[in-house]
DNA sequence: GCTTTTCACGTGAGCGTTAATGAGAGGACT
DNA sequence: AGTCCTCTCATTAACGCTCACGTGAAAAGC
């Protein structure tokens, strides 16, 4: 039915008393057509509303014009912000984006590796679940590039592009942490990827550097809400309940820095609810410059993410793998800005 | 090269001294194939680790498996989570998305609407941008479903899923307005689109039910911030911006509803910087119920939006009419539901 | 005048898959 | 024994497009 309607090559080509192949010619604007038939290929094929058909020019070209994009989880706005950037930067390219979402599960992440195969893209952009690093192998051995965002799997010789989590979270604590800063806590998400790891060693590099030894630190897991689906997969009542237990008004640390900005708006009430104040008795640090983190009160201290540069360097890597597939490994690993409001003083 | 790699099916049909169509059948889990090829034919597949080509296939078959899904902005939060619900619904049931992003510009617009025309997708999910309305009947002329989200634009003939804003503003303005509530703030998005529409709608609705003359209220239109990339659409400093420069201590409104949460942000920097107080001296209404917004002090007042429930339904009605193309046309409008917090009193 | 080149287009094949049809082997039946 | 099935598989033809050729006519060259 749908297919009966459509308008193919040989409906104008016949309506014009041309072959197939001069029609396909005229319209991909190739050579070897005179331009007053491919004018009039060009005015009938619009008017028919010819519009070729993608997966018989892929089958026979190889090409799809299509990178496949894989997130765990849209909601996250620092993925959200990649996806937008991504996409932005793929369609400037002529390329579509087919977007699999993992939920940081390696069955949705196998799946979506399987589905990539089937399509045949000619690139993927993916955020990797890292639990089983093999997963992404099925993609290098059908010779698809594979560019890594945000988190990366050393060793599997895949392009990477991503934020300089270490240096921007140690780099910001020595930043901020005051003389009188003897107790430092990290709240951090309970996920076992690059990420975490980095902030975890950025914020223990800060510690030597400040002298604190490390006793006196603390690293704290919020457990992540993985299966919440189209949620924001990190909830303040987390931060909240875990602070809240263990922060009272005459045993407190005098810095917290929280994996994203949404812990600290736990965080923040944990405090006040124990009738201390952000930043004179607790100090408070945050992670990706949320929208709202200007407008808290205090206004939070906070590090932005280049996430729009993430996602479009990453698609230029991407793209110009495509086209030399056997140039060297990339990896890129972007600077984050420390934003210096009230909440540290 | 990437495509002489490629495991076929006649590769698995040589190897085992079949055709490739008894492959086909044997994979495809049809009949006449007996048990014993059935088995062999799959080892051999997985062995030789056989990819389905899905362009060939759909080639074919003229079914793709792949759903289209249009969206303005990834990066609002409340498309971020109907992209979820529509990624994880669609993959549930077997489809992948294509996402086509068209920052609510018409040009973009139609470019999503030709990619989709090339790629045959079975259904499209969109958000239209409403400027012009015959964007999407190239759709409808190749006989692709369309399922149009969030935003409605009447008299084409599309399925509708949504959400009740009129309803949802309207009796949440109605349940916060106290006694001595006269003068009311409407702080809008600049959008010609139908859900600003339902939202002034109901504000006025609400203005009539409590008696309220319409010259002591005010729609207010905030700039949107369209081009602004993979960022937020919604800036709490231009809400700011514009409250600030109207509200005065002496000369201010009695409740303030705006248009999402992060204009009641730039809302309540203004009423405090004018010595006033939320709620005693000036009410606030938010909208979105984003993770913040309970975490503020006040804590906001909101109305929550059923984004996961809108796009796993509106996937539900897409395949549905997949199925059964002459099935009449359907609109649901899902009720919004009033999260009372302290900045209403 | 003829051959040679150039240009504009047509022909045929094939991309990998599925649907329709055909064909051979083996068993059940009269 | 011959006929008719049934089961299993092969053969053929698409789907719409592009690529490598082939071909004819006009233009160019001597």
């Amino acid at each position: 039915m749908a297919r009966s309607q459509r308008v193919t090559l040989r409906d104008v080509a016949d309506r014009l008393g041309l072959s197939a192949n001069t029609v396909s010619r005229a319209l991909a604007g190739k050579d070897q057509v005179s331009e007053s038939t491919r004018a009039l290929v060009s005015a009938e094929a619009k008017r028919l509303g010819y519009v070729p058909n993608s997966h018989a020019r892929s089958l026979v070209s190889g090409r799809t014009m299509v990178v496949g994009l894989v997130i765990t989880n849209p909601s996250n706005p620092f993925y959200a912000a990649l996806i937008s950037a991504v996409e932005r930067q793929c369609r400037a390219a002529g390329y579509s984006v087919l977007l699999l979402v993992t939920e940081d599960s390696e069955e949705n992440e196998e799946r979506a590796v399987q589905q990539l195969l089937r399509f045949g893209v000619d690139g993927v952009l993916g955020v990797a679940t890292e639990f089983r690093s093999d997963v992404w192998d099925g993609l290098s051995e059908a010779k698809i590039p594979v560019v890594q965002l945000s988190r990366d799997i050393p060793g599997r010789g895949l392009d990477f592009v991503g934020i300089d989590v270490e240096s921007a979270i140690g780099d910001a604590v020595v930043r901020v942490a005051g003389p009188g800063v003897r107790r430092v806590w990290l709240l951090e998400e309970d996920l076992r990827v690059s990420t975490v790891a980095a902030r975890i060693a950025g914020f223990r590099r800060a510690l030597d550097e400040l002298g604190i030894a490390h006793g006196h630190s603390l690293v704290l897991k919020v457990p992540t809400r993985r299966t919440s689906g189209a949620t924001l997969p990190w909830r303040p009542d987390d931060a909240y309940a875990l602070a809240a237990n263990l922060i009272t008004r005459d045993n407190h640390p005098d810095l917290v820095i929280t994996a994203n900005d949404y812990f600290a708006l736990g965080v923040y009430r944990a405090i006040r609810e124990c009738g201390l104040t952000v930043p004179d008795d607790v100090r408070v640090l945050g992670y990706g410059d949320h929208p709202f983190a200007a407008y808290l009160q205090p206004a939070l201290t906070t590090i932005r993410l280049p996430a729009d540069e993430a996602g479009t360097a990453a698609v230029d890597l991407l793209l110009r793998r495509i086209a030399e597939p056997d140039r060297s490994r990339t990896s890129t690993r972007l600077p984050a800005e420390l934003i210096e409001r009230q909440s540290t003083g």
